[in-house]
DNA sequence: TTGTAAGCGTTATCAA
DNA sequence: TTGATAACGCTTACAA
């Protein structure tokens, strides 16, 4: 049997809030007692029941960070800052995955009781649905990557993301600036309401702006047999796009997992980038830095994002009172696979 | 204040026995109650407080994953196999990351009591060294992706992994088959004492069987600065051994991040692959096959892996005996980026 | 500086 | 089919 705190008080012939005392730290302890508390909870291989311990704590200094979806660069690397920022202070955190059929606020509602957190971050996920489940969260929490367009009247909450309509634009634009006339989207699933119906929307708006007729027979909707956002889905949406026999000069992918995949395609059938094919992402992940050609994309503010995100988080728990969202510009990055285009 | 269990039993009017046995399924229980009890549930939003159940719980079904260092895709594969195999049986599981500088073995023991594990898979880390804490868990458990060489008389555990020593040998001697005798390889950090130290000996092990003296100015270490086992260190100790002006016609990189980072590099030089520079990578990631061109490299066989080690751990936690651990052979995926050499 | 004892929110045992 | 009540392992007043 696994020993308790009643094990090493009993071995060590003092009360169990004495080994309490010892293990949590107390100023008011005799440092001799203490000394031989450690001592024979080393020798007894003693761990604290943490699920006895957060039963009985008042509050503890621990945030979440819920992550929605499988693994995704572009959320790693906004942890990362997160993390880096949160090392500053006295708070800890954990990371908890939530698959993508799982309601993000039920988790966070389970946690909250389990864990006594202070405060959440959500990063991806949402999009509107669940307002009825994120009104019942109480404690400060901040939507990361998700741009909050209702207001949630009783929550203290945050928000920090990218204007995704709105970069989805500027990519789209600076194609059709190139004098792109037909130019293709690697979209979401088809059912999509969320960052990929923005982007897509984006995309329209684009080429409407420079007087683009949008054919729908240019769009490639991902598949829903393959994970979202792959590199797969990508290789198998511009597959599509060919064998239909489409006619453009670029492509615009929605995610820049999406536009490796594309691209390969693109040489597989023996085209070059970007002189047969100009093609765009979107996101800024690293990979797309590493691939060669080097591929154009927008780049999110990750480091700006995870920062905001996580002071103003600590700011809300301090406070107790929202604390106002932003809305990130992503930049531009022009990199080798794109070109003018002159007919 | 969060409702409670006795909060919803005295609104329903009944024990909180009753609401216990509602909330948890129990067979002797009327219908009309529990449906009452329920609906008064959802009214309330009460949320089951997880720690007071998992403190007051003989055992659970909860299966522990954990996972050493950052995102990874290799693990990604594997945890996704489990995931599938999983959700075949009766039990759950949890993802939980460790980071570098955690030591897994304790992590484990405080999530045994916590959660009242009844088994664990470690992905990554360990060698060697924390076999004293691993000794302490006395729940089945499974290293993977970590060949235990060592044994662990009083534990009930296996393991899967490939041989890395081994599948090094693979892809060096393909590369000496191939004709080239001027292999250069990019390397973990210098002081690695785990699988990046196998598979440069294995590299070593491999020229030496070929005839072929290592030579020291053709290893280029990981940089401790950078994030290891990543696109940057490639592209980084790809670098150096250029500006150092390191004489070979091969490249090996003993993992895929860091190949493409080391493509990249060579691209950057105005060098073709695989005319001027034979590359190789190993693990087996799906980047490597859309890369341009598509790298050859090891692939590991993720799927079996995953499935054996949940299998063996489901097995372990009826029979209490440790099940007989497997090494598996990688698969060497001959692709574009290696060429034979005549000189 | 230490000990006693109440109680955190559940589940499990027993009796009704 | 239900209810009362004793744990689960810990923290924390309060008393000594």
């Amino acid at each position: 049997m696994e020993p308790t705190i009643k094990d090493i008080a009993k071995k060590c012939g003092v009360a169990v809030s004495t080994v309490s005392r010892a293990i949590n730290n107390h100023p008011d302890i005799n440092p001799k007692t203490k000394a031989e508390i450690m001592n024979t909870i080393k020798e007894m291989n003693y761990v604290p029941n943490n699920s006895a311990r957060n039963l009985k704590r008042i509050e503890s200094k621990t945030i979440a960070i819920l992550v929605k979806g499988h693994i995704n660069h572009l959320f790693d690397s906004i942890i990362h800052e997160i993390e880096k920022e949160i090392n500053t202070t006295k708070y800890t955190f954990f990371l908890q995955h939530v698959e993508d059929y799982e309601d993000e606020a039920v988790i966070a509602l389970q946690l909250i009781k389990e864990k006594r957190l202070r405060g959440i971050i959500f990063l991806g996920g949402f999009y509107e649905k669940n307002k009825t489940r994120l009104k019942q969260i109480h404690i400060p929490f901040v939507l990361c990557t998700i741009a909050a367009r209702e207001s949630l009247e009783d929550c203290v909450y945050s928000y920090f993301a990218i204007d995704d309509y709105h970069e989805s634009y500027k990519v789209t634009d600076y194609l059709c600036k190139l004098g792109h006339k037909k130019i293709a989207i690697l979209a979401a699933t088809k059912d999509d309401c969320s960052i990929g119906a923005l982007r897509l929307q984006g995309y329209k708006k684009a080429l409407e702006d420079n007087n683009i007729e949008v054919d729908e027979g240019l769009i490639s909707y991902m598949e829903t047999t393959i994970p979202t956002y792959s590199m797969e889905n990508g290789y198998s949406a511009m597959k599509r796009l060919f064998e239909r026999k489409a006619d453009f000069t670029a492509v615009y992918c929605i995610s820049d997992m999406q536009v490796i995949g594309a691209c390969k395609a693109i040489f597989r059938r023996g085209k070059k980038i970007p002189d047969d094919y100009s093609v765009a992402g979107f996101d800024g992940l690293i990979d797309t830095y590493y691939y060669e050609p080097s591929i154009t994309t927008i780049k999110q503010p990750v480091r700006e994002i995870g920062k905001a995100s996580i002071n103003a988080l600590i700011e809300m728990i301090k406070t107790k009172k929202s604390v106002p969202g932003k809305v990130y510009d992503g930049e531009l990055l022009v990199r080798e696979s794109t070109r003018a285009i002159n007919e």
